[in-house]
DNA sequence: TTGACAAATGAACAGTCATTCATTCATATT
DNA sequence: AATATGAATGAATGACTGTTCATTTGTCAA
């Protein structure tokens, strides 16, 4: 086995143990056994288990950039582009939720051990939501006074709180297609009763 | 010293300490320290380290239902209402970061520990949204179509990933007031340019 | 076949901490 | 003053686990 596919066998390993029993309570011993390998083996990988965390997380992260972006490439409408956001990220928690559970595990358990939290691929994807914000306000098809960088915060942050519950599956669910839907209503045209709108 | 205070004293001083280091992270003698009192103390309150975190939980998610309760009490305008709700929410986090902290962390750390999830302080916390949205709905000033049980998550979601950043203070940050306001417009009108929309 | 190098192993180490409990202290009662 | 009761203490225990490293295994060139 190539050294590469190996470092590959850890992260999936990492990435199933960490979501399944969140990272303190993971062992070394864990990780190693799912992935078929020794213990050390991992640290011929990683730096320590700290370092395989941030490793899944940002390999997971820069795939979801990567796809988000194949997605968006072809389209130019703001609106839809936001939908199409929603819709992709919904999905894939949904169809992934190791990555979902690993997302909230690195977002809260470990701001408290790193302190360089700009430059990340996680930063590159929030960011993607406040492009297409500008690009809408610039259009004139989004709201101008809509700060573009709270509102990224309040668009992931409801579809993070989402993929949580689904995580934990209280509440009787809805169908995806019916979350997502009501998420891109809430977020363009609000809860509020509008005269005009007369739009499914 | 009575033994009312003591309890209080120690969940104080737990609030401080899991909010500063998190929960797996904290020791239950850095606790004892910061309450000023004996490690085995603490057992005379409190089962064990869980407990401990369960009980900070309870106890202030407790405190926050009543005050948004009490700010409910004279309001009758499901809009306001949410208004209302959004305000103290965004405004206790802010006070109180310790607070926004350990909701953080009971909220994903320990689903992994616990069972039985309905029944408790949060889960009222969050039915008081659905319930303002569920008047709303009754009087007409809300979308029908929107549903309650999702809608509550996207505006706990949107604002608990607002609180995040409060306490990494990545991002340049926005006034209260400031932020406070664009999370009620984009819940109520969304970010879309409405044609009719001249209201500030 | 041999030797050299790299990869992998997993037992052992070293440190950490939640929890316990024998003992001490504080207070009230007689 | 003597005793009883419960609260408080904190050192000791015991279990756990991230990390290391001496050793083994695999690979390939000469």
């Amino acid at each position: 086995m190539k050294t590469a596919d190996k470092h590959d066998k850890i992260i999936r390993a990492a990435t199933k143990v960490f979501a399944k029993k969140g990272f303190f309570n993971a062992r070394i011993s864990d990780i190693a056994k799912e992935a078929k390998v020794a213990d050390g083996t991992i640290y011929l990988y990683f730096n320590n288990k700290y370092d395989m965390l941030l490793s899944v997380f940002e390999e997971k992260i820069g795939r979801l950039v990567n796809l988000i972006n194949s997605q968006l490439e072809q389209e130019d409408d703001p609106r839809r582009m936001l939908e199409i956001f929603i819709t992709t990220h919904l999905r894939e928690m949904k169809k992934n939720k190791n990555l979902a559970e690993v997302i909230q595990i690195e977002l809260r358990q470990t701001n408290k051990m790193v302190k360089d939290y700009r430059n990340n691929k996680f930063s590159e994807y929030l960011n993607i939501i406040s492009m297409i914000i500008k690009k809408g306000q610039a259009k004139g098809v989004f709201r101008r006074d809509v700060l573009p960088g709270l509102a990224k915060r309040a668009i992931f942050g409801a579809m993070d709180e989402i993929a949580r519950i689904w995580n934990i599956n209280i509440d009787s669910e809805y169908p995806i297609d019916e979350t997502t839907n009501q998420v891109i209503s809430i977020f363009l045209i609000g809860i509020l009763q509008h005269p005009t709108t007369g739009k499914s």
